[in-house]
DNA sequence: TTGAAAGCGCTAACAG
DNA sequence: CTGTTAGCGCTTTCAA
């Protein structure tokens, strides 16, 4: 097979130029010890021929390549979206940049381990676990720095930081629970599982809220959904209303969720908060937006942000110092707290 | 500088192995010609010792890389992460996948280029040209094959699908004066450039069709915005109630700015479709699910998606197999037909 | 100021 | 079936 025409590398300059691939790989580095004559001469070839190092070889010889990864089950997520925003734009003064890559919420292991495979060409990686097995992530096995960011507690491989699903749930709910609503449905809510996955977690969440103030709990508003998207979060509502269940709460598992709830409410003319209180959860930009605008958990976006990067600072610091005990120095794992903010889909106290 | 804790190579297996790389190269790729024992010695070696190929290297030596880059001016913009989503899908059966980087809206002319320098080590490489200026397009040049996705003409040095800016706009704003409007906000718009942008293309497409329709236009209601997002929509509306500016209908340049007009109306008491129709450009998920649901133009995503990886898959094959005539071949530029998508934020005809 | 040579980790001819 | 060797394109001692 070939490998197409051949692109212009660092010998054809030289070539051209009458030098060494030294001296080029000086002048394109703005290394010092060349004669100016020398330099221009090299740098017109350059021109000329157009040419552009090679970034694997580059990266090859320098064992590193200034990239990022972030691995994200889906790239249409608004949070994920949002989150990538929010890395990127810290990482752009180190000189770094992000790679965003998809891991597929939902594929094949297969994929998923090519997915993680990929990662090894890193300086570091950042892996989202929403939706990754724990298996997948204890086959983990390489030298690069990695951090994870997600919801559920894992084994201590890496350094992890966790959002507070269940006390961001818990608070949601009795935030529902204060302002009147009764009968509150977990859309999106996941129980009777051993799995520590998101929905699960918010769904406990829930439970604990009703516990703490003493309200019963139907355990039929539960409704769980095959995908956190909006129309998954449209069709269930869609379906309580159908089946005649009543509620006059919703905590949906994400803002995603709750935009396609108040849709679903709309069309039945449900009045948001007045019959159904709607609280989401991630806080994305959209919430300031929907119609009424929609109260929601922030799970602490910006500190997230941050404290992913400074984990990974650390390691790759630790890396690139080649620290042998680097690798085994302890994991940390952090649990940024989650915080209310209330908008118009819940009633004034 | 150090690299760090070495990371186990294929050499390291080799000798633990008592077997030449050659040998364990072949084991780990599942080429045939070994002995069955010697395989599953070194599979047991690569097990115990953890190993995994660096991608780097292989990707150097095979000339490439199995992975496509997509290059966006943000990373949460729903219209991207939704393109990006449809380009990966559409990639995976082929065994390559896709890489999403950032390209930065308004970034210094430097970040773009090392954007573009990154993007060599893709097989082959999506550029979506939203805000960047066609000088940066024309000095990229590597051999990696190219297409571009966005709105606007460029010069021809790359296959090009385009979407129809002009006809989409004058479709929107035409179904409002069929339904009634009279002053017409193009929010977001822009005139008086010679830039040939997307919102100056959209905005041309109003003007066509107040001509078509022999319908005067105010000029003042062509409200610019710094920039196309939900705040700076909600933001423009507000001033333009404020500032006295009286209109029945709002053509909004993307749907992610018709969204904070939406909101905007809703505080200041303007029913939609009722007092004002409102119609939005892209036709992104989140269409569906506002309050009225947002009639949008569709630019063809789907056709947009499939015809750029055709478009891509035919240079990458030329390239692959070496036809040196492929890089003069002359390049294709397809404008995707738009598409009206009639919801609730416009009124019956 | 310049260049020769080694080598990053891997794969592919080619011998044996 | 296995190993030796060369080389992908680049950077970096080290010597000249």
């Amino acid at each position: 097979m070939s490998t197409g025409p051949r692109a212009v590398t660092i010998g054809d300059v030289a070539r051209a130029a009458q030098v060494s691939t030294t001296t080029v790989s000086k002048v394109i580095n703005g290394l010092p010890r060349v004669a100016p004559k020398t330099r221009e001469r090299v740098l017109e070839v350059v021109a000329e021929l157009g040419y552009q190092a090679n970034p694997t070889a580059r990266n090859l010889r320098a064992g590193r390549t200034d990239a990022i990864g972030l691995l994200v089950p889906e790239l249409d997520r608004p949070y994920f979206g949002q989150l990538a925003t929010r890395l990127a734009d810290a990482l752009e003064p180190t000189g770094r940049h992000l790679v965003v890559q998809r891991s597929g919420l939902s594929r094949a292991d297969e994929l998923a381990a090519a997915s993680f495979a990929r990662l090894r060409m890193y300086d570091g990686v950042i892996i989202t676990v929403v939706g990754l097995n724990p298996p997948d992530l204890e086959q983990l096995n390489f030298r690069t720095p990695v951090v994870l960011v997600g919801e559920r507690p894992l084994p201590r491989t890496f350094d992890h930081v966790m959002m507070d699903n269940v006390e961001g749930a818990a608070t949601a709910t009795a935030h529902l629970l204060e302002r009147g609503s009764r009968r509150i449905v977990m859309l999106g809510g996941r129980q009777g599982t051993t799995e520590q996955d998101m929905p699960t977690l918010r769904t406990l969440g829930y439970y604990k809220a009703h516990a703490r103030l003493g309200v019963p709990l139907d355990e039929r508003l539960v409704a769980p959904i095959p995908l956190l998207d909006m129309a998954s979060g449209y069709a269930a509502v869609r379906r309580l209303a159908d089946d005649g269940v009543t509620f006059d709460g919703i905590v949906a598992a994400t803002d995603v969720v709750a935009i396609g709830a108040l849709r679903a409410l709309g069309d039945l003319g449900i009045r948001v908060p007045a019959d159904v209180q709607v609280v989401g959860f991630d806080n994305i930009d959209e919430t300031e937006f929907t119609t009424p605008r929609l109260t929601s958990v922030d799970p602490g976006n910006e500190e997230i942000a941050a404290t992913v990067l400074r984990f990974l600072e650390s390691r790759m610091a630790a890396h690139a110092s080649g620290e042998p005990e680097a690798a085994s120095e302890p994991t940390a794992e952090v649990t940024i707290p989650a915080r209310l903010v209330v908008r118009e889909s819940t009633r004034p106290a």
